[in-house]
DNA sequence: TCGATGTGATTGAATGACCAACCAAGATTG
DNA sequence: CAATCTTGGTTGGTCATTCAATCACATCGA
């Protein structure tokens, strides 16, 4: 089975990654944490990004999320809390990999895909929400903007202060992003 | 005057890891860039790490706040706004360094420290807030969290997609945290 | 059934380049 | 004449990528 190596491959590299960092984190390192040959690891992908960009989607691709409306827009935040708590080591190749796409190109590119697929989800949500309520969807787009950029300003902090409290931001977060959608409390 | 030399470096410094990357940038072209020779640099700063520190500090402590209050608050947030605007360079520097804070001790106190200092601004304009309203402070901890975080995660965005509207979010963020302090519509 | 042949997987060494940090000696300054 | 600043070359190491050679193995013809 060919992709059998394939995947034990993206599983060391996201071992080794992990606990180094991108930055010293070599092929031969991954190819050792393998047992492969180093040649192996070009053979398969053709480069350094496009390893680690396969890597990212390899962790990331079990993360999915499937929610609808109001409800749906708790359980995502309580999700988030849960992830912080879990996916460290993805969450910091992610962070690692977005300060890198700003001057690399592959990356870059792969990261972008990856920002707008999520916040699309996000987006999703919030046009639910608002059509629930039969309310305009238009602010629906910046506020997607606004709340993932803060779950992700949350993973940064919890990744880089331990001893920061994530559940606490991200309940914040919550509240207020419903209480936006009660602009004034129409009953008593 | 030796600082001159100092700045000069930093300076240097500051533009060829705007142009080219933390990854992407030598010691020896810095040193080119600055007109000076390469064990200079050395000279002046222990260590790549503590060169970076010192140019992330060089670059931000123009960009002190001092507001106050609600209207503070809002003032603070169009700040935001004009600062993603005008200083990509120092932001992109900022993000980088926080994807190599992970992995390097040296750097990661560093960014630490300075996370905290740039929370620690909104969470006293929240308190602010609170006290104006005699409302309880308590939340101020996580919203500051939440908000600066928000505030970070769409600088990013604005950083990989040079077509998001980093406006349309603040904005958003600022409804969001607004109506958080008007938890019931009292009047009417 | 058995050998030939083709193909993708795998190896490990070689390439060519780069870098941070160090150092010894020269320049400048007070 | 120190002390500080500055030079530029050296050191010892690392790295991604390439490449020719080997291997496992399946397909096929006789």
């Amino acid at each position: 089975m060919p992709s059998d190596t394939r995947e034990k491959i993206l599983q060391a590299a996201f071992d080794v990654l992990s606990r180094e960092g991108y930055e010293n984190t070599s092929i031969k390192q991954i190819a050792e944490q393998a047992g492969v040959a180093q040649g192996l690891v070009h053979y398969h992908f053709k480069s350094k990004q496009r390893l680690v960009l396969a890597v990212l989607q390899f962790v990331c691709q079990k993360l999915e999320i499937g929610v609808e409306g109001e409800a749906g827009a708790m359980a995502a935040f309580e999700d988030s809390k849960q992830k912080i708590k879990e996916d460290r080591g993805s969450n910091a190749l992610y962070v690692q990999l977005i300060g890198i796409a700003l001057h690399d190109p592959e990356i870059g590119a792969g990261i972008r895909d990856f920002i707008r697929e999520q916040r699309g989800n996000v987006e999703d949500i919030a046009r639910q929400v608002f059509a629930e309520r039969e309310m305009d969807p238009t602010p629906a787009r910046g506020i997607a903007g606004a709340v993932w950029g803060a779950v992700l300003g949350i993973i940064i902090q919890s990744l880089i202060e331990p001893e920061f409290s994530a559940d606490e931001a991200i309940d914040a977060l919550a509240a207020m992003s419903l209480s936006a959608v009660y602009p004034i409390n129409q009953g008593a």
